[in-house]
DNA sequence: CGATGTGAAGTGGTTCACAGCA
DNA sequence: TGCTGTGAACCACTTCACATCG
């Protein structure tokens, strides 16, 4: 439709949503099993389904990539594949470089889901030496002096960091001087990098703990709303679960020192 | 990044937003560091430095904890630090049983941030009879038929998995079942749970996805910066967009399916 | 004074509900 | 008829700005 060309409010020319963004990987994963097995449509009651979200969500989100559905069908499943992968910029190849290749870093390499769907693992690299040279997923594991050659040869623009918490600002810094303006980061610091760098962490003790909040808060509330969140509320099975070092009695008394 | 949102928003007089929860291990750890330091009192602006976060929403953040803070001074380190372990539920110990030793598995179990700060690795299981009895991490790893007795006789409410996608559904329905409340998954598939049970999900691919649609952005808006593998993929996006025929077969792009 | 703690304003995201179209 | 696409209401979180108090 020349009528088409989706009204924007002018104030966002191209502005999708950073909320949005973050499912678009997810909806992509469902609509690709769904093409490996053929289906030709979709709902999006069924897609939202799939990948865990509710339908107007789903079609909220749509709606910022263009009208990639039919109104009474649902949305065909190859081109908005190929939309929504073009859209994440996966439709070209991205050389990664993986710096720190200890027990994460080479879990990480082995990592199917890593080097699939527009990525390429371009270089491993490690501070050790004795770790140079060695295959890891099928590479050999390169010296941490040679990164910048490394990724100015590659064209990297996007990096993994999976070193000891102690190296990582200062790898992070390597990288970014070096031409890296994405990263990826394992290691359990706040890096901190100059506009225009984009970082993303993950931090697996960190997820632990909201579990923990939220544990705590259930067996905290299985009467009615009392007061107060309570401590010492240990095992929610009847089992025996340590009765944990939390002497603490109400709400906010003493400095006990915790453990580190 | 939140997952798990199935909750009863009922009544919570005692509700600390979810944004803030997710931000307390991030203040926590930069305690903790200061701490190790013998750092006293720190003001809502360093501390906020020191997370990667801005003062404003730090001090926010605290004053949904209580006010533990001194005007004109600033927080005690020690008392913060045992205040937030406390609101966290890290105060207590939390065994947590993980599924799935492959490579990743055992990079986690490995990982060092896993076992300290509150949580106890109580077993780790696989499928695979070759893997059991084998120590990881100095666990022998026990095999899964055994999985309801060993969250039984742990107390074990926090479950990690790290099986491969396919298996994943099946073992988070085995945990939930034997009494597993909060799941933590690094599987890429979403995993549906009854109401009650948390879930947050790791996805080192979407993740990476996420850091090229920026970076993908980045190529098409900026001049100079290096673009060694960046064709222009931008060009679609400024020129075509959703302009030409109707919603469908617009820009003559074909359906390119990418790779699983 | 100086930094916390917090109403109030602002921003971004989700959900609702229905108009519009195949 | 059925499902998409979307304005509008709603809600959660962030930021501002300043009263408050050690």
């Amino acid at each position: 439709m020349a009528t088409g060309r989706t009204h924007r409010p002018a104030t966002r020319s191209r502005g999708i949503p950073e909320a949005t963004v973050a499912r678009l990987p997810l909806y992509l994963r469902a609509l690709t099993a769904l093409s490996e097995r053929s289906v030709p449509t979709v709902s999006s009651e069924e897609l939202a389904a799939a990948a865990g979200v509710n339908s107007a969500k789903l079609r909220k989100d749509f709606s910022y990539l263009g009208s990639y559905g039919t109104r009474g069908v649902g949305y065909d499943v190859e081109y908005l594949v190929y939309q929504i992968s073009r859209e994440l910029g996966l439709t070209q190849d991205w050389p990664i470089v993986m710096v720190g290749i200890g027990n994460l870093g080479a879990a990480l390499a082995n990592y199917g889901g890593f080097a699939s769907r527009g990525f390429r693992v371009a270089a491993l690299i490690d501070a050790d030496p004795a770790m140079v040279g060695k295959p890891v997923a099928g590479i050999a594991v390169q010296h941490i002096d040679d990164l910048e050659k490394i990724i100015e040869e590659n064209g990297v623009s996007i990096g993994v960091i999976a070193t000891p918490a102690g190296a990582a600002q200062q790898v992070c810094d390597r990288l970014v001087a070096a031409g890296v303006t994405s990263i990826l980061n394992f290691a359990p610091t706040v890096l901190s990098v100059p506009d225009g760098v984009d970082v993303r962490k993950v931090d697996l003790s960190i997820e632990l703990q909201i579990l923990a909040f939220h544990e705590q808060r259930k067996a905290g509330e299985e009467p009615g709303v009392g007061e107060a969140v309570v401590p010492q509320t240990a095992a929610v099975r009847g089992a025996a679960a340590p009765a944990a070092g939390g002497p603490k009695g109400p709400d906010g008394d003493l400095p006990a020192v915790m453990p580190a």
